[in-house]
DNA sequence: CTGTTAGCGCGTTCAT
DNA sequence: ATGAACGCGCTAACAG
């Protein structure tokens, strides 16, 4: 029966030894030929080399690891999956690891924007001996991070965190916050609302900043609770539609996706963007550079934090420095059409 | 030196013989009260789990497998890190895997959108052993997609191959290209033309089921070349502005980006969306349904697509089936406000 | 210079 | 509750 002859086909997968018996040689050399090494007879290595070919062999990374005491890959957690963000910065982590280490794996496991899930993923990349790790965002606490950071070297994207046991690589949050109310002040604007990103990573900062900023123009400060997430912008904006008193004139929304959502809302309720109300953003995802959205945002490289992170952690890979270092990347203002002066 | 020490905290993992030796037991021991079995005295119990607990003790996963004959992890490949879809249905990936094989640890690797980082991602996964692999969407040739599916199960998301080698999870695009096509017709556009996919997964399958479409509707077809991105969306209707004689009145492109990508190419060239032009796009990606793009689209089932693709790999891992199958889920079309009658 | 033997790394299992 | 053997590929030492 020919669906037996298959099914035995994907039996366990050859060994060294497998190879070694069929090509008539001792399982040491068929590991030379593997290797590379020149001290190989060109008939042996031919020999080995067909019989790799037909037994479709493949060397386990497993039982590698386990003699090189090195497992050759990296591990990367993300907090958020569908952030777009995050995915550009995987994109810096890979772009740098494929230059300038191009034997690690850098694995992605999604931690479903739970701190369960990130634990769980930071405990299998813990056993399967990843050789660092890098979070994108977290929702695990600061010491979790830090007692992961004292086992292995961890860098964490995104978010702020004293500890010098991990690498810190983040735009500047208050930067890009006083900015982005600077730029709604130098447009003539003092009645100013902040959404804020709830718990998101770097949202406290930039609510600080915003605070801050405010003050220091002498305006007050009006700032709800939202969160990363555009139903947190669309909940934020309905709470300024809610409140006694004028509409403010401007909103800086703590990112994007929040921005967006407020201007949905504030568009069904009948007023313009920005010819009634001025909005800003932060993270400049790809779809606010769009020409129905064209939002005035706050710019953070994605890339370049990836690349960052990737380096400080090869670095330290490679010199076996415990001490995390701290890169805050400038963010730049972009100015579209969702602002204008009053 | 304080130095000194703390690099000393990060020497090689503690293995499970220091455990044994520091709790005065047997590695065995150690092993059975790390799997929880019953037949251990409490005593040696409560002395192995602090003795594991003090040297901060993980088990190795690679040396485990070893033994067990099983990697206990599945292989991810996304063709494209950036596609909001393919999070989706990574998703649903882990959530069906969550609920049904909880000790199942899904990696993801990128392919960076192109044949050759599938290729390195697809045998990395093979060298560790992963008990499966799945494609979101591919690059790759069929023959090659086809031998790694004789090697182990494959199943392939979002395009189709003939193969029974393969688990095939797709929308059927050409039931939703004739949807999206019929829409347009229904509402009296007669001069309609497709933006395409490229070489995108599925992309040709909407392209000939809209030629079809229009021809049985004995309606000539336009056709520009694009792709699944907002540029190629952007380029495609800049051809159909830069065409001679009279514009079409409604567009069907072959994704949302592209078509938000057309729209706005349309809307600077100073067309309104859905006043002069109607479109339609493909995906019913998040951003879709915000307010400034409300876009009328082709919803694909990505959360359904990822458990389904899952429930067929973990069925064939527990019954050790070669067959694969193909699973083609119903799209639906979601109207929005860019597309009106004439 | 080419190829082999023996033993290691880490956790599991089986007979004792 | 334990020692020995095992799984798979690598490597040091050794032999032809």
């Amino acid at each position: 029966m020919p669906d037996d002859i298959e099914q035995e086909t994907r039996q366990r997968p050859p060994t060294i030894r497998d190879v070694a018996e069929l090509a008539g040689v001792s399982k040491s050399l068929v590991s030379l030929v593997l290797r590379a090494s020149p001290k190989v007879s060109d008939k042996s290595r031919v020999a080995v080399e067909e019989a790799i070919e037909e037994l479709g062999y493949r060397p386990s990374a497993m039982a590698r690891s386990l003699v090189n005491r090195h497992s050759g890959v990296g591990g990367i957690i993300t907090s958020n999956a569908k952030d777009v963000f995050h995915a550009d910065v995987v994109d810096g982590v890979s772009s740098y690891i494929n230059e300038h280490a191009p034997g690690l794996v850098p694995l992605i496991l999604h931690g479903n924007h739970e701190e369960e899930g990130e634990k769980l993923a930071s405990r299998r990349f813990m056993e399967m001996r990843a050789e660092w790790l890098m979070f994108m965002g977290s929702a695990l606490p600061d010491a979790t991070l830090e007692s992961l950071g004292r086992e292995t070297p961890t860098a964490l994207i995104g978010r702020w965190l004293e500890s010098d046991s991990i690498d810190i690589v983040v735009n500047d949050d208050r930067a890009g916050a006083a900015m982005a109310t600077k730029h709604l002040l130098d447009l003539g604007h003092r009645r100013i609302a902040h959404i804020t990103g709830g718990r998101g990573n770097g949202a406290r900062a930039r609510e600080a900043s915003f605070r801050r900023t405010m003050q220091e123009a002498g305006c007050e400060s009006t700032v709800v609770e939202g969160t990363y997430l555009q139903q947190g912008g669309a909940e934020g904006a309905r709470q300024l539609l809610g409140a006694s008193g004028p509409l403010p004139t401007a909103i800086f929304a703590a990112n994007d996706l929040a921005a967006i959502g407020a201007i949905d809302v504030l568009k069904r309720a009948g007023h313009r963007v920005p010819d009634d109300v001025s909005v800003v953003g932060y993270d400049d995802i790809p779809i606010a550079a769009l020409a129905p959205i064209d939002l005035t945002t706050i710019n953070q490289p994605a890339r370049q934090m990836g690349q960052t992170a990737a380096r400080l952690l090869c670095a330290r890979r490679n010199n076996g420095s415990l001490k995390g270092q701290r890169v805050l990347l400038e963010p730049k203002l972009i100015v579209r059409s969702t602002t204008r002066a009053i």
